[in-house]
DNA sequence: ATGAAAGCGCTAACAG
DNA sequence: CTGTTAGCGCTTTCAT
């Protein structure tokens, strides 16, 4: 394990370093037989960069930041980690690695550490606050960066689910499977995925030829006290089927349907528009949509890296999803 | 947002680079009335010194790795999140940032990569296999590394919750509130935790001036399809509390009851020796030893820290936990 | 197509 | 206590 260096490389090979190296990036003009040799060297004794000289070389750190907050829900953190996965997996491709940091608030010093050190060639935001601290700092120092998820900025990478199109799909199939009357419990007017899935189940109703009663739809319904009370209203009006924005709401439906005994699926049918292991952990299991976040993270990752090449990339809506239909909605 | 580098310092101090990278640095004697010229300069400034040039010079990239598991329980993330904050707050303090990469079974080849591409200088492994090929590999490159939990290897420096004394304590305060027959639903036998939780239940047991009775505990109940009957047993037997060796065991075993139309706590006491969000989720809430892991991720940071430096440590078992009480065993 | 030489920004002997 | 001088390992003009 004696790290072998560009320069015994050469020796060795009696040419100079510069050849080497030229060799190995594959860039300038090099005869393809010394190439060839250079190559084959090089693999035979494991010969392995020094990352570290190479990056002081050429300013580049060959590191991505990515920034997960500090406190975190059962949710967000499977959304993060596999994410996570996917954006490792991407860029290790490309010879990068992955530093990551701990978001303390709308803040921007542990970013600007990272930056400032020059221990991050571009930053991966899963998360971003309504007027983001970060972001302004990271477009204020042309740092390359990409946003995981939805945010209100416009002028940012975004890569996102296809949230409007997985409601879309899943309101579709229910009602195409006989639901008559849909009731929608949504989540926080200000996020973007909120909109986004209102978007697509009010799509999916027109699609279907029907109307969506106005009073049966409710907002902000992520931890407030009269979902009970809403779920009554629901029933008395008719509905067959809420459809729960996310998984925390579809969860907490279900729990009170238990406590008021309403049998979910025969009176009331429940899905999710966004999936999570309590969902299929709950009797009945609860139908929602799966998305793939490794591929958020891949795509991520890559259109990152394409950034930092100086490439052009624009936003990426990833169109794979899973209408999974569970006992909750048979 | 120029960078400004050692050499501007110097220059417009009159004074040498070395000069002022030792008043940076405090390595070496400086008169104190420069060291405070310089760090005055430096200050007002805003000078980052460039962490790849230092790298390189002392070769130390200032960066360490933490290995997370590719595929992950919702538990298992919870635990390794924390963890990661804990040893982020850590380690940035001494100018380190955290490297993540993902586990792929019981490879280095992730590890192999950056420890070869020296792009770390030390590594966290949160969970170890059996006979882990990434821990042979760690010392027989003599890379500094830690392990977060238990593990069987013996000679490895090991940071850890301290599972037994939560277990005994979890089951002395229970059987000092009325408990008088306990049973015990364990986990996977070969885990050393699995281990130290029996020890501390055993240990509670006899402080107690009670006995176990072998039939009232079941091992490797993590996942069989037997808890059904094993909780027949146990109610026959005359058993009025169940201690799960984890929240999974402990979730299950609840189902089960509702199933069976066993109150909880009424007619059988539940607990858990380790805690999870969905335990307070329950109905009732299930009793649950709490651990603080964000202290786990601090001292693996600190310890792995000082490993780099050169100074000696040993093994830490954080005595930090909490029994919380609730519904399950009222 | 290849080589020589000059850095990238910092640290670390070795002198003074 | 401070400055000089070499590097660390690689990339990159600029020659040849």
């Amino acid at each position: 394990m004696d790290k072998i260096t560009i320069d015994d490389i050469a020796r060795a090979l009696g040419v100079s370093k510069t050849t080497v190296s030229r060799a190995l990036s594959g860039k300038g003009r090099i005869s393809d037989s010394t190439k060839k040799r250079v190559m084959e060297y090089a693999r035979e004794h494991d010969y392995k960069p020094n990352v570290m000289a190479r990056g002081l070389a050429q300013s580049r750190t060959y590191n991505i930041a990515v920034v997960t907050p500090q406190e975190n829900s059962d949710v967000n953190l499977a959304f993060f980690h596999r994410c996570l996965v996917g954006i490792v997996s991407e860029t290790e491709k490309s010879g990068y690695d992955v530093l990551i940091t701990v978001e303390r608030g709308n803040r921007i010093d542990e970013l600007e550490r990272i930056i400032r050190n020059g221990k991050a060639d571009g930053v991966i935001l899963t998360r971003t606050f309504f007027e983001d601290k970060r972001i302004d700092y990271l477009r204020q120092n042309q740092v390359p960066f990409v946003v995981v998820g939805s945010s209100q900025d416009s002028d940012v990478i975004h890569i996102d689910n296809d949230n409007s199109g997985g409601s879309r799909q899943m309101t579709d199939t229910l009602l195409k499977k006989g639901v008559k009357k849909p009731a929608l419990f949504g989540g926080p007017k200000e996020h973007m995925v909120t909109t986004q899935r209102l978007q697509g189940f009010m799509q999916a109703v027109s699609d279907n030829g029907m109307e969506v009663d106005d009073s049966l739809i409710f907002m902000n319904t992520q931890g407030d006290d009269v979902m009970p009370d809403d779920i009554d209203k629901v029933l008395k009006a008719g509905a067959d089927c809420i459809f729960c924005m996310d998984d925390d709401i579809a969860d907490r439906a279900l729990k009170i349907c238990h406590e008021k005994n309403i049998s979910v699926p025969d009176q009331l049918k429940l899905a999710s528009f966004y999936d999570a292991p309590i969902l299929s952990r709950n009797i009945p299991q609860i139908s929602a949509v799966t998305y793939d976040e490794a591929v958020l993270g891949m795509k991520a990752g890559e259109s990152l890296i394409k950034i930092i090449n100086g490439e052009a990339v624009h936003d990426i809506t990833v169109e794979k999803f899973e209408v999974m239909l569970r006992g909750s909605t048979f």
